[in-house]
DNA sequence: CGACTTTGACCAGCGC
DNA sequence: GCGCTGGTCAAAGTCG
């Protein structure tokens, strides 16, 4: 289904290059997300970052209770834009979102977020918890509240600009906790990376704390 | 009807 | 060399 014919010339190409671990450089976001109901989780994902996205694999991953869900950019055919999706596993409230690729097509839209950001609507806290936590789905909604950033300015900046610095402050989310950590040892670190300023500046419009992998 | 999600299978990188 | 694991493909089903 997805690659087909023009992009299937490009996706032969960077299905040998893109294929496991070798993904050239990422971009890991933690998002922390207030509402968690089932609808929510079905309707609502990952921060709405102005692209669409179409989910076309998700995986148990090993060593989380969640699955990781993996998002292809399809705002543009033939656009190589990724994402993966996973829930934090030490609060399941957080996502984890780490972005592959870069879009190869301008922002589809001004999206503006204010527009259809209707700000922290997540009162809809249903009954359901988050008994059946799955993989998030492609953004398109914008319940998900995004912590502030301390400065009030850009949270990439906060954390590209301070070394030490961790999310899991502003987050309430104790990611940085035990043995398990090595995982998220790795996120902290936060080399900025062109491709990492061309994707702050290619339409990311949600706040969130970025981490980068390299 | 088109776009998207779900799900199982396949393939390739990595560690032992 | 083998097995494990992660990432992708592709068919079928669902939804608007």
């Amino acid at each position: 289904m997805q690659e087909s014919d023009d992009q299937s010339l490009s996706a032969a190409d960077h299905t040998h290059a893109s294929k496991k671990r070798k993904m050239g450089e990422r971009v890991v976001v933690a998002v922390k997300i207030e509402g968690k109901s089932k609808k929510q989780q079905r309707n609502e994902g990952p921060p709405s970052d102005c692209w669409s996205w179409r989910k076309y694999g998700q995986k148990p991953i090993k060593g989380s209770p969640y699955p990781r869900g993996y998002y292809r950019c399809s705002t543009s055919k033939g656009c190589s834009a990724k994402k993966q999706v996973e829930r934090c596993k030490t609060d399941a409230s957080m996502l984890l979102i780490t972005y592959t690729s870069t879009h190869n097509h301008p922002d589809p839209a001004p999206l503006s977020l204010p527009a259809n950001h209707s700000p922290i609507q997540q009162q809809e806290q249903e009954s359901e918890t988050t008994d059946e936590i799955e993989a998030p789905p492609p953004d398109s909604g914008d319940r998900l509240q995004f912590p502030q950033s301390p400065g009030g300015g850009n949270p990439f900046e906060e954390i590209l600009q301070t070394p030490g610095a961790r999310y899991d402050d502003d987050l309430g989310c104790e990611l940085v906790k035990s043995e398990e950590n090595d995982f998220y040892d790795e996120l902290e670190e936060l080399p900025t990376s062109s491709f990492f300023t061309a994707f702050m500046q290619s339409g990311f419009c949600e706040e969130r704390i970025a981490v980068n992998l390299s």
